[in-house]
DNA sequence: GTCAAACGATAACATTTGTTACCGAATTGA
DNA sequence: TCAATTCGGTAACAAATGTTATCGTTTGAC
């Protein structure tokens, strides 16, 4: 394709880091990585609208991404997504249902591509090795702890709280991300997240 | 063991349902069923404590369980488990770190546990069948979106909703959990569900 | 450069939810 | 059976959070 042409050094440059993870031919991985297709898109470009199928997963090369969905006429920001992680509408992609969620670009983003198809064949010949399948369980268990711990930090912590995580865990997200996006990821309104970094800003 | 012949219909009746899932020789499956051991246990029972490494993974016959985390002194139940479920603090249990919660029996229970190296071997042999592995990804994948979908309630629902959720798609729950549990559960003060309750009592 | 839209801060007020305290019923254990 | 504990309801008040509105700044399109 013209796309992989256009910067081939750009994706392998991000698909290098997971070649010694694949204990795979020269060929088979030429194959795998023929598969992806890079694109360019500005911001506020929605990937994929609620209630749609997701056919494609998508690996950031640069800038980011969120998850949202409209509750009662609002949008509501689930996750975000940063350079170097893979995003689709995780459930939609893997059952083929309508998407629970809209995929949107938050800044002009370098983006590669896969499709469904070729993701379903790749991980049909690769969990016949021992090691890929322990990888991919690995990654899907950890996925599950990410969303536990996430989910925890909502029982467990004030509003407050989760900000203060956000901002040591997480800076570059306050940095990138605009804050009313933020402030619906907290579970809060934009005026309650205003509060709490004017709260913080006086010496706490 | 005397606890397999203690009650070995009961055993066969609750590991009967998966024995079509398990293409498997029946020697095998003797081998595999063997590995587990019934027990009997008070209500309060507390089977693996917050900090400890979990060792088991539980099946329940009979009883509920929670599993709940120590919050800043107070108890806040994070999960509930019925008869046919398979228990264990997950995480503890597959990496060896120490547990994020405790797991207690809420009525008296009667319960079939099995050792963690039972089941790392049992994965082992049963992964390297296609369809097993099929069954094992879509479970942690089911497992992984229903914590999402936890959470999504988290973020988008009401206390009050919440409840209502409850009660439509687990009446059951309501009618077997102390209300101060699913109070916690719902991310509410004993208080406040009081209140919804009361709401919801007069009409609506 | 200009205008409109997006973004963030702030204030005033409303609503939700938590906290504490008290009561009575149900359950449990000796 | 009795006393102690657990459990759930309710009221009064406090704290957290949402809603609406306003304002100034920044950003982006033309």
């Amino acid at each position: 394709m013209s796309a992989k042409h256009a910067a081939p050094v750009s994706l392998s440059t991000i698909l290098e880091k997971f070649r010694d993870k694949f204990p795979v031919s020269p060929e088979k991985w030429q194959e795998y990585t023929g598969q992806f297709q890079r694109i360019q898109v500005p911001a506020k470009t929605i990937l994929l609208k609620e209630g749609e199928i997701s056919r494609k997963a998508y690996l950031i090369e640069k800038g980011c991404l969120r998850v949202w969905f409209d509750n009662k006429g609002e949008e509501v920001t689930f996750q975000f997504f940063f350079e170097n992680c893979t995003v689709s509408s995780i459930e939609s992609f893997k059952k083929g249902t309508p998407s629970l969620f809209s995929l949107e670009t938050i800044e002009p983003c370098t983006l590669w591509w896969i499709d469904k198809n070729d993701v379903d064949r790749l991980l049909e010949e690769v969990s016949e090795i021992p090691s890929m399948r322990n990888q991919i369980m690995n990654t899907l268990f950890e996925r599950t702890l990410h969303y536990m711990q996430h989910f925890l930090s909502f029982v467990r912590d004030t509003p407050q709280e989760r900000y203060e995580n956000l901002l040591n865990h997480h800076p570059y997200l306050i940095q990138r991300v605009p804050q009313h996006y933020i402030a619906s990821y907290l579970g809060i309104s934009r005026v309650h997240l205003s509060r709490i970094k004017n709260k913080l800003a006086r010496g706490k």
